[in-house]
RNA sequence: GGGGACGUGGCGGAAAUGGCAGACGCGCAUGACUUAGGAUCAUGUGGUAAUACCGUGGGGGUUCAAGUCCCCCCGUCCCCA
C-alpha cells in the first residue's frame, strides 16, 4: 500500500486557517481558570520577518502552548513597535510615506508570522503607531506631567547630527560616542527638552525582590542605576573659591592629600598660578583633543599637570595641591575629587607618578602601612589612624563613615549624601514618526497641556521629510500654529515626538484590549490578566526598555491610572495575585542570538600578469576542495578566497601566506561546472557574526518554511541551539529535525499488524519511556531546556521504531504510547501533531487536550545496571535489581567476576553504594 | 582598569543535589538498495601503541568519587569605565 508521504506544506496551511477560523487561540476572560500571560517582545516592522524573530517567539510559543494544556487560560498577544527611524530614513531614502512603510511592512509581517502556527490573538494585536494606540500613549504623558513626573528644561544632549535629533545615553555607543543606529559620532546641543523624573524612583528600581528575572539583568540595572552612599565635603581653596566633592569614603577625609579636578572644571582658571598657567593651558588644550580622539582607550598611564593653586582639608586645615587631571571628568559628580592615595588604586598610582604626600589614615588590625614606602594602596577595612579624635574607630560595617558623617554634618563641613549615576529620562525626539508631545505653548498662558478629550494630537501626513536641520513638524504651519486651550489666543504646538520606549512601555497593557476607547485599557480585563507572568526577549534591553517598563508602571501606579482595575479586583478574590501596579513582568527570561552561517571561501585558481605582490587576473577557475594544495601555474596563484571588496579578492594559499588579486571587468572566471559566472557568485569565507544584508549570510525564514515547513523550522531553533545562548546557524541540521519529523509520521500512518498478547515487561518497559519522555519534555519546557525536550521526543521516537520489533507494536499500551507521544509533541510541532491526531482517530483539536500526567510510579526502573568502580576506576557492570540494600548489592558485586580478578586477592577496606545512582566504589 | 558569564569530540550541544563524560542531532566512515539521491536502510564513530591507558582550556588541591567544589594561571564573550 503506497503510504501518504510527510507534506508540511499541504498540511500547515490548512490548520492554520482552520485554527483562525475555529478561533481556537482567542483569550477570554475566565474567572474559573489560572491565567497566563506570556509575552514576547514586540518586533519593530523593519520589513521582513528575520529568522531571529522566529528564534525569539517560536520557542515562546511552545511554552505558551504548553502553559494552556496544563489547564492555564493564556494570553499570548503580538504587535508592532511601529514608530521609529528606520521609516523616516526609508521616507528620506526612498520618498515613501513612513506610514504608508510602516504599515506595509506590518501587513508583510503579520503574514509571515501567521506561517509561524504560533497561538497569537490576532485579535488583541496593538500598533503603536495608530492613533488610537498613541492618543494614550500622549493621556500617560499628561498623567505624568499633571503628577510632576515630567518637565521641561534647557538640557544640554548627544545630539546625532545624521539622524537630527536627541539620543538618550545608552543610545551613544563606543569610545567615540556614536549613533547607535548610523555610527555617526554625536555632537552636544543644548535644547529645551522634556524629562521624565525616573531619578525618583531610582531606589524602587533597585528592589529587584518582587520580580523573577536574570540575576545578570538585575546586576546591569543597579550598576545602571549606579547609587553610591557618602558625604559631600567642602574645601575652600586659597584663591577664595569653594570646591565640593562627593566621597563614599569620608572615614579618609584625614587621609586626603592632594584634589583633583576636570580640565573643564570653571574653577581652574581661579585656581592656576602664575607660573603654573602656561603648563596648565597646554594641559587643557592636550585633554580636549584627547576626548575627541579615543581618550580612554588611549595609555593608561595617568596624566595629570598641578595647578600651582591649594585647598585647604577641612578636617585637619593642611594646606593641599591642587591638581587637573583628565582621569576625573565633569560630567560625573561634581568635577572634582579629593584624592585619598593610601587607601585608593587610582589616587595612589597618581601620586606615585607624581612623588606627592601618601598619608595612611586606615590601618588593618596589627598592620604598620607606611605611605612613604606602601607598594600598594590598602582599600580595605582596618582602624582610623592619624585622623584626630576618630583614631581607633573601626571601618567595618560602615561604623567609621556613618560617624565622620554625623561630625561633618555637625561641625558645617559636609552632609551625608547619595548619588546615582541614573539621569532622568529625556523623551523629547525632533522627529516625525513619533507620538507628538501633547503640549501647547501660549505666550500668555506658557506651557499648557493638550485637555484630554482633545487627543490624540494626530501626526499631519503631508509633511516635508527631506533633512533641514529642523523637525519636520516645525514646518507644517497646520500642525504648528493652534489656539491656546485655555485663553483662546494663538499658540504654537510642541513639535517633538516621544522616544519609542515610551509607547514600549505600556503595549503589554494595550494587548489587553487593543479598541478600549475609555481608557489606556480595560480595567476589567486589566485585573485579570495583568501582570505578565512571563516576558521573554533579549538582554539588549535590560537598561533601557527594562527599565522604562517598570518605571512606567509604577509612575502609573501613582497617577491613580490603576484605580479602576484594582477596584475590579476587590470584587474578584479568586484572581488573588500580585498587585498589577509594582511591576510589569514577574519573570523574564532572556533568549540568545542566531548568528551567521560561517563558511568557507571557494578554493580558486587564478591565471594573468604580476604587477609586484599583486596578480591581475585574466582567467579564474574554482576548484574542488581537493584541490586547496594543487600546484599552480608559474602565471597564476591556488588558494581560499577570504575576503571580498570591489573588485579585489584575497586569497590564502595552502601555506598560509595572502595575496591579493585584481580582477578587471574582462576576466573569465568559471565554475566548478565550466559555467562563466561573475564576480558575485565567488563566495568567501565567513566567519561567525551577526547576520546582516551586506555580509551575505542572512537566512530567511520564509525559504526555510517554503522548503521544510514551519514545523521544521520550529523544531529546528528549538534542538539545535541553547535557547539562552543562540549560535551560528547550521544549514545541514536541519536535516536531523526534518528526519525525526519524517520518522514520527511514518510511524504514526503506517498500520500495525493485528497484536497478539504483548509481554508483561515489554508493556511495562515501554510505558516507562514514555513516562520518562513526559518528565523531560515538561521539564524542559518549564525550565526553557527546549533542546534536551525534543531530544528526549526524539528518544522515544527511536524507541518506538525499534519497539516495532517487539510484541507492544499494534497493542493497548502502543496506542497510548503514540497518543502521548503527539500530544508531547503539540506545543513544538503543531501542525503535525494536530493532523495525525486527526489521522489516529482522536478528533480534533489536539490542541484542546490536557498535556500528558507524569507517573513517577511508572517511569521506575525495576532494574539497574549497577556499575562497580574499584578505586575510582570503573571496573564492572552488573544488572540488578533497583533498591537492593547495601549488602545485598555489596555480595553480587563481589561475586561477579569482573570484580574479584580486580580486587586481585585484596580485601575491600570500604563500600560505598549510591542505591539512586546506580553506583558502586570499592576501596581497596 | 572594574564587574559578570563561559571554556566538554570534527560541529551544535547532553550530563539536579559531586556518582557510568559525550544523551540527542549534524558531519564522517563502511556496507545495502539503486537507470544516482543533498533520498532511504544497517552498522560504527572522543583519542591512542586498544582485555589497557589517557581524556571536559592549563596547573595544583579537597574527596571513596570532580566537567561539577576550592586556589592559581590562560583564553573567549558581555556589561561598565
Amino acid at each position: 500500500m503506497p503510504k501518504e508521504k510527510y507534506n508540511p506544506q499541504s498540511i500547515e496551511p490548512k490548520w492554520q486557517v482552520r485554527w483562525e477560523q475555529d478561533q481556537l487561540h482567542r483569550s477570554k476572560i475566565d474567572p474559573t481558570r489560572p491565567k497566563h500571560y506570556a509575552l514576547t517582545m514586540l518586533p519593530y516592522p523593519s520589513g521582513d520577518l528575520h529568522i531571529g524573530h522566529w528564534f525569539a517567539m517560536a520557542p515562546s510559543d511552545a511554552r505558551a502552548r504548553y502553559k494552556r494544556m496544563k489547564g492555564y487560560n493564556v494570553l499570548f498577544p503580538m504587535g508592532f513597535d511601529a514608530f521609529g527611524l528606520p521609516a523616516e530614513n526609508a521616507a528620506i531614502q526612498r520618498r515613501i510615506h513612513p506610514q504608508k512603510w510602516t504599515y506595509r511592512n506590518i501587513a508583510n509581517m503579520r503574514t509571515q508570522m501567521q506561517s509561524m502556527g504560533t497561538i497569537f490573538d490576532w485579535e488583541r494585536e496593538a500598533v503603536s503607531a495608530d492613533p488610537e494606540y498613541y492618543r494614550w500613549t500622549q493621556y500617560f504623558f499628561l498623567k505624568f506631567f499633571e503628577n510632576g513626573l515630567a518637565y521641561r528644561q534647557e538640557a544640554t544632549v548627544d545630539f546625532c547630527p545624521n539622524c537630527n535629533t536627541t539620543l538618550a545615553r545608552e543610545q551613544v555607543w563606543g569610545d567615540d560616542r556614536h549613533c547607535e543606529r548610523c555610527n555617526t559620532p554625536v555632537i552636544k546641543k543644548s535644547l529645551e527638552q522634556w524629562f521624565f523624573r525616573i531619578t525618583q524612583y531610582a531606589d524602587e528600581l533597585l528592589d529587584h525582590s518582587q520580580i523573577n528575572w536574570p540575576e545578570k539583568v538585575k546586576v546591569m540595572q543597579t550598576n545602571w542605576i549606579g547609587k553610591s552612599e557618602g558625604a559631600h565635603v567642602t574645601f575652600k581653596t586659597e584663591s577664595g573659591g569653594e570646591m565640593v566633592v562627593f566621597t563614599t569614603r569620608p572615614d579618609t577625609l584625614w587621609g586626603a592629600t592632594f584634589m583633583v579636578i576636570a580640565p573643564e572644571h570653571p574653577l581652574v582658571n581661579q585656581i592656576v598660578s602664575a607660573d603654573q598657567r602656561a603648563a596648565v593651558e597646554q594641559y587643557i588644550a592636550e585633554a580636549a583633543r584627547r576626548t575627541e580622539i579615543e581618550r580612554t582607550a588611549a595609555d593608561k598611564e595617568k596624566t595629570g599637570v598641578f595647578s600651582g593653586g591649594y585647598a585647604i582639608n577641612p578636617v585637619n586645615g593642611e594646606r593641599i595641591p591642587i591638581w587637573i587631571a583628565d582621569y576625573v571628568l565633569m560630567g560625573y559628580g561634581t568635577g572634582a575629587i579629593m584624592a585619598v592615595p593610601a587607601h585608593d588604586d587610582r589616587d595612589f598610582a597618581f601620586a606615585r607618578k607624581f612623588g606627592l604626600k601618601v598619608q595612611v589614615v586606615i590601618q588593618p588590625e596589627g598592620g604598620s602601612l607606611d605611605g612613604d614606602t606602601m607598594s600598594d594602596p590598602y582599600p580595605d577595612e582596618g582602624f582610623m589612624v592619624n585622623s584626630g579624635h576618630f583614631d581607633g574607630t573601626p571601618t567595618a560595617s560602615g561604623e567609621a563613615v556613618r560617624k565622620v558623617i554625623a561630625w561633618l554634618d555637625q561641625q558645617g563641613l559636609g552632609k551625608g549624601a547619595v548619588t546615582y549615576r541614573l539621569r532622568d529620562w529625556l523623551i523629547s525626539r525632533q522627529r516625525y514618526w513619533g507620538a507628538p508631545i501633547p503640549i501647547i505653548y501660549c505666550p500668555d498662558c506658557g506651557t499648557v497641556p493638550v485637555p484630554y478629550d482633545q487627543l490624540p494630537v494626530v501626526l499631519p501626513e503631508d509633511v516635508e521629510f527631506m533633512p533641514t536641520g529642523k523637525s519636520p513638524l516645525t514646518q507644517h504651519p497646520g500642525f504648528l500654529n493652534t489656539t491656546c486651550p485655555h485663553c483662546g489666543k494663538a499658540a504654537t504646538r510642541e513639535t517633538d515626538t516621544m522616544d519609542t520606549f515610551m509607547c514600549s512601555s505600556w503595549y503589554h497593557m494595550r494587548y489587553l484590549s487593543p479598541d478600549y476607547a475609555e481608557g489606556p485599557f480595560d480595567p476589567e480585563e486589566g485585573a485579570y490578566w495583568l501582570p505578565v507572568d512571563q516576558y521573554t526577549g533579549g538582554i539588549e534591553h535590560a537598561t533601557m526598555h527594562l527599565m522604562y517598563t517598570r518605571f512606567f508602571t509604577k509612575a502609573c501606579r501613582d497617577c491613580g491610572i490603576f484605580k479602576d482595575t484594582e477596584a475590579v479586583r476587590v470584587k474578584h478574590p479568586e484572581y488573588d495575585r500580585q498587585p498589577v501596579s509594582f511591576e510589569p513582568m514577574m519573570a523574564l527570561y532572556n533568549q540568545g542570538m542566531i548568528l551567521g552561517e560561517p563558511s568557507d571561501g571557494y578554493i580558486i585558481q587564478a591565471e594573468g600578469k604580476w604587477d609586484g605582490e599583486k596578480l591581475i587576473a585574466d582567467r579564474i577557475a574554482v576548484l574542488d576542495e581537493s584541490q586547496r594544495e594543487a600546484a599552480a601555474p608559474a602565471d597564476g596563484v591556488i588558494g581560499e578566497i577570504v575576503k571580498r571588496s570591489e573588485n579585489l579578492l584575497n586569497i590564502e594559499r595552502a601555506t598560509g601566506e595572502t595575496v591579493v588579486i585584481e580582477v578587471p571587468e574582462s576576466t573569465r572566471i568559471v565554475d566548478t561546472g565550466g559555467n562563466q559566472i561573475d564576480l558575485n557568485g565567488l563566495r568567501f569565507r565567513l566567519g561567525v557574526e551577526k547576520m546582516s544584508k551586506s555580509r551575505g549570510n542572512v537566512v530567511a525564514p520564509d525559504k526555510l518554511v517554503a522548503e521544510f515547513g514551519a514545523d521544521v523550522v520550529r523544531g529546528y531553533l528549538m534542538f539545535a541551539f541553547r535557547w539562552e545562548a543562540g549560535g551560528p546557524w547550521d544549514s545541514k541540521g536541519i536535516q536531523g529535525v526534518v528526519r525525526w519529523l519524517n520518522d514520527v509520521w511514518g510511524l504514526v500512518t503506517e498500520t500495525p499488524p493485528a497484536a497478539a498478547e504483548p509481554a508483561e515487561a515489554e508493556v511495562r518497559a515501554l510505558r516507562r519511556k514514555v513516562h520518562q519522555t513526559i518528565h523531560r519534555v515538561q521539564s524542559g519546557l518549564e525550565d526553557f531546556g527546549f533542546n534536551t525536550a525534543v531530544a528526549s521526543l526524539m528518544e522515544l521516537k527511536n524507541y518506538l521504531l525499534a519497539a516495532r520489533k517487539t510484541s507492544v507494536y499494534g497493542s493497548a499500551v502502543w496506542s497510548e504510547a503514540i497518543q502521548t507521544m503527539l500530544l508531547l509533541m503539540a506545543p513544538f510541532t503543531p501542525h503535525i501533531a494536530e493532523e495525525l491526531w486527526e489521522k489516529i482517530g482522536c478528533g480534533y483539536s489536539i490542541h484542546n487536550q490536557a498535556f500528558p500526567v507524569y507517573d513517577p510510579e511508572a517511569a521506575k526502573e525495576e532494574e539497574i545496571t549497577l556499575v562497580i568502580s574499584i578505586n575510582g576506576k570503573v571496573r564492572a557492570r552488573i544488572n540488578i535489581p533497583a533498591g537492593l540494600s547495601q549488602d545485598e548489592a555489596a555480595a553480587r558485586a563481589l561475586a561477579s567476576e569482573d570484580v574479584q580478578r580486580h580486587l586481585n586477592q585484596n580485601t575491600p577496606k570500604k563500600i560505598i553504594y549510591v542505591a539512586e545512582r546506580g553506583m558502586m566504589n570499592i576501596v581497596i
